[in-house]
DNA sequence: GAATCCATGTAATTGGTTACATGATTCA
DNA sequence: TGAATCATGTAACCAATTACATGGATTC
């Protein structure tokens, strides 16, 4: 629950958060919200869109039907007052711990039951995904620089969020591979 | 679902397997199990009793009574070898990707819409996080050290799984503190 | 005297995923 | 011809959290 400066209070999930974050980006329908988040976090456009429905009547966003041809009309959202402020009271309140949710992280824990082979190819696994992510965004960070003109230094900018999002992401991901490669050297010599 | 060798199939969800992982470790109770997880993930004692109860009844591990003075009762599970034989074919399967949920990441997103002081606290709370958690498991690696004798290195131990993920941790949090200070200064520097 | 730890479990509620329904357009 | 993209929505189901119930021992 969200106290607004008004005194009135919304009920707003996580979700509905990174929903309105997205949209007070730039303003996007149900079905492009789904598309900006899906590699942000895990999203379905079900959940979505009973979510801006709700919101829109408590007013913290409101919509235009844009009319298309060869594609269904679809509602363009935008971000009103209220919902800026929502946003602002959640970035001020405190933040739950982070929680892990890796298959590859639950695997390791056990896999010293499975078969040197198993163990090896499950990190070989993962460093194959991770050199995918890091060059989706490696290309998404270049492409935001030179959208940009240069690198984004106002932290008043959706662009600066984005910019520092992405390079923790590389950061991370770096790390990972490092740690990868490692065990699997450590895991080579014994066996 | 997992084929069993038998061509049997067990319903195991994720939670399942972190359990089963965690009793072939050391056989222990239901309530110690989310003792052992809850560092590790997400854990709710009242997910774990159902799910035990159930794993029990598909043949994956069996309990003893254990008598206790001044303490309730407990049950005591430990792993049969459908349940070890679940945890290695679930290792060998396709791995989910993995997901984020993590508030601080989520605020770092829309962040730019807040006064500067609100992202600066926003990023030093998250530094004293991640410097608690530091603290935490090289304490815990140290000890793990000094119990085993050196540090563990035969893949076919469940100590060696311990050792190379609280190691993966810390190297994670490292690189994150690195990257709050940078974005602290960058912040400082433009406000 | 209140809170926390130990230890088990059930019930209610919320959150999230999957399936269903509709329908034109584009691409292989 | 079948799948994918665009676009909105509802309904059913499964997963997860929170609340409830019980009760002795210990700690503040």
């Amino acid at each position: 629950m969200a106290d607004g400066a008004q005194g009135k209070t919304f009920k707003i999930n996580k979700l509905g958060y990174n929903i309105l974050g997205v949209i007070a980006r730039v303003p996007q329908s149900g079905y492009d919200v789904v598309k900006a988040l899906s590699k942000f976090r895990p999203v379905n456009i079900s959940q979505v869109y009973p979510i801006v429905a709700e919101m829109e009547e408590q007013g913290l966003l409101s919509s235009d039907e844009v009319v298309q041809t060869g594609k269904p009309n679809k509602k363009v959202y935008h971000l009103l007052e209220p919902g800026r402020r929502a946003l602002q009271d959640w970035i001020a309140a405190p933040s739950d711990p982070p929680e892990q949710r890796d298959d590859f992280v639950n695997k390791v824990y056990s896999f010293w039951l499975s078969p040197a082979g198993d163990r090896a190819s499950l990190v070989r696994d993962r460093l194959q995904h991770i050199h995918e992510e890091v060059a989706y965004f490696s290309a998404k960070l270049e492409a935001l620089h030179e959208e940009f003109g240069g690198v984004p230094d106002d932290p008043d900018t959706w662009q600066f969020s984005r910019q520092v999002l992405m390079t923790r992401r590389l950061i991370l991901y770096r790390n990972e591979i490092d740690w990868c490669n490692a065990l699997l050297q450590k895991m080579g010599e014994t066996k």
